[in-house]
Order: structure tokens, then C-alpha cells, then sequence
DNA sequence: GCCGTTTTCGGCCCGACTGTTTTCAGTCG
């Protein structure tokens, strides 16, 4: 079984967790958070850098020691110093660490005095009221473990970016609304788009006697308050979103923008260039001894670190201030650059919509063209097209374009690459359409050599012009297949193919690191949302978001072409 | 445990809120 970089940070996580229980030095704990951290946001496996003998102490945050950890790790599966841990204090002790309102000291206490290992253990002894008799605990506190410990899971763990925004929307518009309230933001890793989003952090800034605080707390969503002091209140609503509120005054803005938007590493990496400059830099912003000396706007507090502005996409410390140090950040893509949209369907097959109103639907967005991509026939469940009535439908579209102005549809289909890296469509049909988009659908369980190979062979069909969602994965719902992913873009580079960042909420396949990956590499992305009724084509945001994330600019899209040069590009 | 034009030791980012305290530790972001 192949280690990947998850399964290392998950490692270093737990032991990060449990150090922090025993209360070992913080900042070797730090230590191995940051590991986990790098190893997770590398663009290629820890596992094949060992194989070609590179040197892992050249990665940030990761000495002689962790390197030989993760090689360790990559060669065994697991690691000693976490199997000593587990039999010292117990494995389970760390989900512990997910109750509200408990952390790393009160875990120790916990397992110390009452000799509770995990959930079940905490609820008897609470229940027993014998929590409340510890030091440091009370009454309120083994209420609220207990309230916590009772609910069903409610709010746990990140949700889609698409279903934090109808709430992140309506709440910014409510908060915008209230007297005194001049400027509204959600930050957090909604603000960063990350793909998907652990609660929504809202900045406001407001005239001294605002009832903001007041009304925040009143809307109509909340269901339960966590805290709320002057500046800053935590509620949770209704669906299980926790919400955090902070206040501040306008000359203040920035500075907050800049903290609450973090990311959290970004943050820290940009405080530590202040220290080394004298400057403290805080969510009011950026000061020199006692004097301030800016804060107004993120521009200003990047300024006196001598950086250049940078995009919330890309402040996850993976090089950016590097790269902004030397001049060198890309200008990155949006919207406005998005020239047509690559994958939809009809409801020939699984889609919605008729042809007429995808392309309708499309041309509202100012699209120069629409690819039509059906499925394939080995896709019965969604009634998928064989040649004949595939033919049938190139020849409406070839009629649609007739009578269209101001759209272009183009004809396409997505075929399903077969168990043995055939297409599910002849050569004889894929020759006459204008663009054929290929996809795996079945037998996600091969072994990663047997998987990457079917893909690449699959590729060596000469009409085969773009990999569709090149890792299957669902979010929350299935992981990705084994596939080795810097190979299959190597492959595709060669062969004039391109790699689809499918824009589908729960897909967003490929991840942001990927993306990076693949402009490091020079393989093409198209940005692609699928579509399964008209509505879906406006997908095309959450790809662009993961597009910035990914680095990529305009040039590294290929559907930012115009329609001249896409076709030219899509001749192999 | 990492790191280094303040280098091989001694640092390592910063503030708000709560509950338990009687001046602050723990948690959280």
C-alpha cells in the first residue's frame, strides 16, 4: 500500500496532538504541525522524492530528524515515537481535542485525575458530576462538554465553498444594512476560496455606537450563542455554520483584513518579516514602538514589509512571499478572462436543458462558445450517447450554429475511457467532432500503476483532447483513485492533451496544488464546470477561485483562448 | 524540532472571550 503525503501529516498531526497533551515543549509541537502542513501542500509524493534520493531538509520547517521520520513513515506506514505515544497515553484521547472548549491542558487533566481515555468516558464521568470537582473546571464548563458530546455531529468538520454562500451572502447583506456599519467583508478561507470552508469569519467596520454587535447576534439564522463580547462574537446557525463576528474601527480595516483573512501560516510568515524589521503587526495594525504606522488597507501592510500586494488565493505560505519578495507572483486569472465553457450537458443524456437553452445560457455570460459533451453510451444510467445518436445530435448542432449569433456551439461528446484504455466511441465519430472530452467512470479500484497506465494509453488516442475531473474524487464523498498524477500530466504535455479543473462544487478536481503542479509542469488546464442545467455553467467561479489558488494566470488556460486559436489547439 | 548577513544556542506571532479565579489560565481563531 503506497504511503502518500496525507497519511504522513495525518501522522504528524497525531503526534502534535498528543505531545500537546503531554505538554512537551510548544514549540516542537509547532514543529510537527509545520511538517504536516509542507508534506500536505507539496505538489509531488514524499514518497517517490525518497526514490529519487532528494534531499527532504530542503523543505521548510523539515531538519534531519523529520526527514528521517517521513522516511520512516513512507517505508513502514507508521512511525515508533506515535506508537509510543498511543501506548502511553492512548490514541483515542485526541478526539477529545474536537469537544468545544477543550483543549490540550484540560484533555491532560481529564485523563490524569478521572483516567478518561475517550467520548464515552468523558460522558459517564460528567454525567457522574465529577468533572465539575476538577481544578480549572466548573459547573458551566462539564455542561457545556456534555451539550457538545450530545450533539449530533451538528456543524463538524468543513462544508462545500458552494453551500457556505448563500449564508455568507445573506448574512453580509443583513449586517450591511445596520446603522452605523460602513464596510462589510467575510474573510477567512471563504475569502481565500478555499474549496471548502470550517466557518465564516465577518469583519465589520462601524461608527463607536453601532448596534451591530446586537444585530448580529439577532439574526434570524442563529440558533445558539457561543460568546460575544465588543469586537468580536461567535454564533452558530441554524444549519450548524459557526460564525464569527469582528469589529473594528475604519483606520483598522486593512490590518484586520490582512489577519482575519489569513491563511494562519501566511500570517505568521508576514509577522515574523515585521519582528525582523522592528514592526508588530496586529489586527490593528502595523506599529513601530507605540506608533502606528499603518493599517488602513491590506496594500499598506504589506508595504512596510517591503512586499508588493498579495491575492487572499494565494496565502496559504507555499512560496508566495518568496515569490513576492523577488517580484515574481502571477498575475492571476478571473472571470472576465473566461471565453467559453468546455463540459455541459443536455438533456439528451443526464442534463437538463435542451441544447437551445444551454447555449442560451451560455451567450448570457457573453461566451464566445459552448462545447456540447455528452456521455458516452457505456454510461446507461444517464442514457449516454452511441454513434448514431450522437451523429443525430451534430447534425442540430451544425443547424443550431446556422440560426445562432454571437455563440458558437461546438460539437463534442464525453467518451468514457474503458477498463483497458480504449475509448467508448470509434475513431470514425470522435474524427468528426470539434472536441472530444475522456473520463473515467468505472473501475476506480485498479492499483495506481495499472490506473495511471489505462489513462496515458487511453491518451495515445490521437482525438482524445482533454481529461476530464483526472481524479474522481467527491468531496466528502470519495477519494480520489490511485493515479499517479505528475505522470499523467508529463503524458498529456507530450500528447497536446490538456487537464480539465472541473468546477463542480464537490469535485473542484483538480486541487489547488495539483494546479500548481500542472503550470510547474507546462500542461494546459482547461477550466470546466460541467454543466448539468444552465445555471451550473456560473460553477465557473468556484474554478476560477481554485485556478487562482493554483497560480495559474490567463495564459496557463487554455479556454481563455478565442475560439481561432482554441480549434488550433485542439488539432493534435 | 527547526533555524541562522544578530548562526551552532536561544530564540520561535498575537489578541479576545469565558469561566474559574481573586489576578489568570485555557481555548480559540
Amino acid at each position: 500500500m503506497p504511503v502518500h503525503n496525507v497519511d504522513i501529516a495525518r501522522i504528524f498531526e497525531q503526534i502534535g496532538d498528543l505531545l500537546e497533551i503531554e505538554d512537551a515543549n510548544p514549540f516542537r509541537v509547532r514543529a510537527y504541525r509545520n511538517a504536516a502542513r509542507t508534506v500536505s501542500s507539496m505538489g509531488r509524493e514524499a514518497a517517490d522524492l525518497i526514490a529519487e534520493n532528494e534531499d527532504l531538509t530542503s523543505l521548510a520547517g523539515i531538519g534531519k530528524d523529520l526527514a528521517g521520520k517521513i522516511k520512516t513513515i513512507v517505508e513502514t506506514g507508521t512511525l515508533p515515537l506515535l506508537e509510543e505515544l498511543e501506548k502511553g497515553i492512548g490514541g483515542e484521547l485526541t478526539t477529545l481535542l474536537d469537544v468545544e472548549g477543550l483543549g490540550p491542558k484540560r484533555v491532560a487533566i481529564l485523563h490524569k485525575e478521572l483516567g478518561i481515555n475517550d467520548r464515552k468516558g468523558l460522558i459517564k464521568a460528567a454525567e457522574a458530576g465529577k468533572v465539575r470537582e476538577l481544578s480549572g473546571f466548573g459547573r458551566k464548563t462539564e455542561q457545556k462538554i456534555l451539550e457538545d458530546l450530545g450533539r449530533v455531529k451538528e456543524g463538524r468538520g468543513r462544508i462545500l465553498l458552494a453551500e457556505a454562500e448563500p449564508s455568507a451572502e445573506s448574512y453580509r447583506d443583513y449586517l450591511k444594512k445596520v446603522e452605523g456599519v460602513k464596510e462589510v467583508t467575510v474573510a477567512g478561507s471563504y475569502r481565500r476560496r478555499r474549496e471548502t470552508v470550517g466557518d465564516l469569519d465577518i469583519l465589520v467596520s462601524c461608527t463607536k455606537n453601532s448596534p451591530v454587535m446586537e444585530k448580529f447576534a439577532a439574526y434570524e439564522e442563529v440558533a445558539r450563542i457561543i460568546s460575544k463580547g465588543d469586537t468580536r462574537s461567535t454564533v452558530v446557525l441554524h444549519s450548524g455554520l459557526h460564525v464569527d463576528l469582528r469589529v473594528l474601527p475604519e483606520a483598522s480595516y486593512g490590518a484586520a483584513l490582512h489577519y482575519f483573512t489569513g491563511s494562519k501560516a501566511h500570517n505568521i510568515a508576514v509577522r515574523k518579516i515585521g519582528v525582523s524589521g522592528g514592526l508588530k503587526i496586529n489586527e490593528y495594525g502595523v506599529y513601530k514602538g507605540k506608533k502606528k504606522v499603518a493599517g488602513a488597507t491590506e496594500r499598506e501592510v504589506y508595504a512596510k514589509v517591503d512586499l508588493p500586494y498579495i491575492e487572499p488565493e494565494l496565502r496559504e505560505d507555499r512560496g508566495e512571499i518568496e515569490a513576492a519578495r523577488n517580484n515574481a507572483l502571477p498575475e492571476l486569472i478571473t472571470l472576465a478572462d473566461i471565453k467559453g465553457d468546455l463540459h455541459s450537458h443536455t438533456n439528451a443524456t443526464d442534463g437538463k436543458n435542451t441544447i437551445e437553452e444551454m447555449a442560451q445560457a451560455a451567450k448570457e455570460l457573453d461566451y464566445e462558445y459552448l462545447a456540447v459533451t455528452d456521455h458516452s453510451r457505456r454510461v446507461t444510467v444517464a442514457n449516454g450517447l452511441d454513434e448514431g445518436r450522437l451523429r443525430e445530435q451534430m447534425g442540430k448542432i451544425d443547424a443550431l450554429n446556422e440560426k445562432l449569433s454571437g455563440i458558437s456551439l461546438l460539437k463534442g461528446i464525453e467518451v468514457d475511457i474503458l477498463s483497458d484504455g480504449k475509448l467508448d466511441l470509434p475513431d470514425s465519430v470522435l474524427r468528426d467532432l470539434d472536441i472530444v472530452v475522456c473520463s473515467v467512470h468505472s473501475k476506480f479500484n485498479l492499483a495506481g500503476d495499472e490506473q495511471t497506465e489505462r489513462i496515458i494509453r487511453a491518451m495515445d488516442n490521437k482525438y482524445f483532447n482533454i481529461l476530464a475531473h483526472p481524479s474522481g474524487r467527491m468531496l466528502g464523498k470519495r477519494q480520489p483513485y490511485e493515479v499517479d498524477m505528475e505522470r499523467l500530466m508529463r503524458a498529456a504535455k507530450e500528447r497536446g492533451v490538456f487537464l480539465e479543473l472541473n468546477s463542480q462544487p464537490e469535485r473542484m478536481d483538480l486541487t489547488d496544488i495539483q494546479l500548481k503542479s500542472a503550470k510547474e509542469i507546462g500542461v494546459g488546464v482547461v477550466i470546466s464546470t460541467d454543466a448539468h442545467w444552465g445555471t451550473n455553467l456560473n460553477y465557473m467561479r468556484f474554478g476560477i477561485g481554485q485556478a487562482r489558488r493554483g497560480w495559474l494566470a490567463a495564459d496557463d488556460v487554455v479556454n481563455t483562448r478565442s475560439l481561432a486559436e482554441l480549434r488550433r489547439l485542439l488539432k493534435r
